[in-house]
DNA sequence: ATTTGGGAATTGTTGAACACTTGACTCCGC
DNA sequence: GCGGAGTCAAGTGTTCAACAATTCCCAAAT
């Protein structure tokens, strides 16, 4: 017998992921309302299951709900991105001082990252791009060896991908990342923690106002309609 | 018209506030199965309602769901509490240290939750003891000035709390921590962050090792039966 | 221009039904 | 006895249909 994975999964868990992956690759933007009958029916599941997965989402922060108002994706503000750079800062730094050559298991996986974020770039795929930029940023959370953290981090990150998202759908080249992050795996590979939490600094840093700039212009640009 | 909240609540959100705290006040065990019908009836909601709240609970990590086999109480490993009070160290060090005198709304939320501690140690209410004791340390967090960290913090205290709930039920006196308690409050008051720091370090690792003693113990007890 | 009533649409909640999985129990052949 | 196949009850997963409660929109009235 062949066949590990048969169904297992839930299917309101299923519809959480589909609702998900659309959500965070920006088919679905930003205050998009969702109702429920209509979703039922276009998933072919009932409304309970559709209940069920915005749930799921609205506790994860991708989903926001009001009472007898329905859902709608969640919505980032200035003061969202704000706080969760601080916590980026909070968790990304020490990780990567608490990062030993040992943990070559990490490594590897961020070497796979770095790859598909260099692919992505080539291919001018910016959804795929910034997938594969904060899965890089998950990985160092991963020296923490902290399942907890990481998937709080990871549900952070699902959060701004939201925002980061529109950036892309913009005219900002996310291109130009790609040096600092292998940059910041060398200096991993090498040992050398310190030289590399100075330059994660700084790249957050500079991620935070690329972002803020373009919400920014964004907020301005909705407020003058 | 004075009646600012009249319901506004989901029946499952009560549903799962009134689960959430039977766990957190050890009415309900780890381990204890819970089954649909029963909770629903006893409730007079519907299973619908009960599976909603249920799902909630389950992803804050208090419920554990395993399909078709219904949802039980969590139970912590020895990993989970290790893991947790790695986190522990990671946030309220930096807490802390972020400290300001300027934080007054927070230090009197401090000195209202230490003061709580006491009575309840006097009254030999462990349970609410407890309590207080996780509530001046979520307060700790509010230095951050951070909601995501902060409703991460308070799910994270809750996963403890559960186990330590166990610890009260021992024969632990767990009034021997308010001293510290109280000193960390006045460091605080006074500006003195590092030292409160160093003293806030050295508390978390004996209430860790307190925990890990209490619970090595049960777990030896319940191999040995 | 503002308020006041309707509806209509949508969410919140219920109850019942059925499919599927699990776990225990029995029965059987050895 | 003992292991395994069949059997069955209990419980979860999911659907469906209904109704209650709330919001939203629009037209009528002041």
């Amino acid at each position: 017998m062949e066949l590990a994975e048969i169904n297992r999964i839930s299917v309101a868990d299923q519809v959480a992921s589909i609702l998900r992956r659309r959500i965070l690759d920006g088919e679905l933007l930003p205050g998009t309302a969702l109702q429920e009958v209509p979703m039922a029916t276009s998933l072919g599941v009932s409304r309970n299951t559709v209940r069920e997965a915005t749930r799921i989402l609205s506790l994860e922060g991708l989903l926001k709900r009001s009472a007898h108002r329905g859902v709608a994706v969640a919505q980032l503000s200035l003061e969202d991105v704000a706080e969760i750079y601080r916590v980026r800062h909070l968790l990304e730094i020490p990780a990567v001082q608490a990062a030993k050559l040992e943990d070559s298991d990490v490594l590897t996986e961020m070497r796979r990252a770095l790859e598909g974020y260099e692919e992505a770039v080539e291919g001018v795929d910016w959804v795929r791009a910034v997938r594969f930029d904060l899965n890089f940023h998950t990985l160092l959370i991963r020296f923490h060896r902290n399942r907890r953290l990481e998937s709080f981090y990871e549900k952070l990150l699902g959060e701004l991908r939201m925002g980061m998202v529109l950036v892309d759908l913009g005219h900002d080249n996310p291109g130009g990342l790609v040096p600092v992050h292998r940059r910041i795996y060398q200096l991993l590979t090498g040992g050398e923690t310190e030289e590399c939490a100075a330059l994660l600094a700084q790249h957050l840093r500079d991620s935070e106002t690329r972002l803020t700039a373009v919400m920014d212009q964004r907020i301005a640009r909705a407020a003058a309609r």
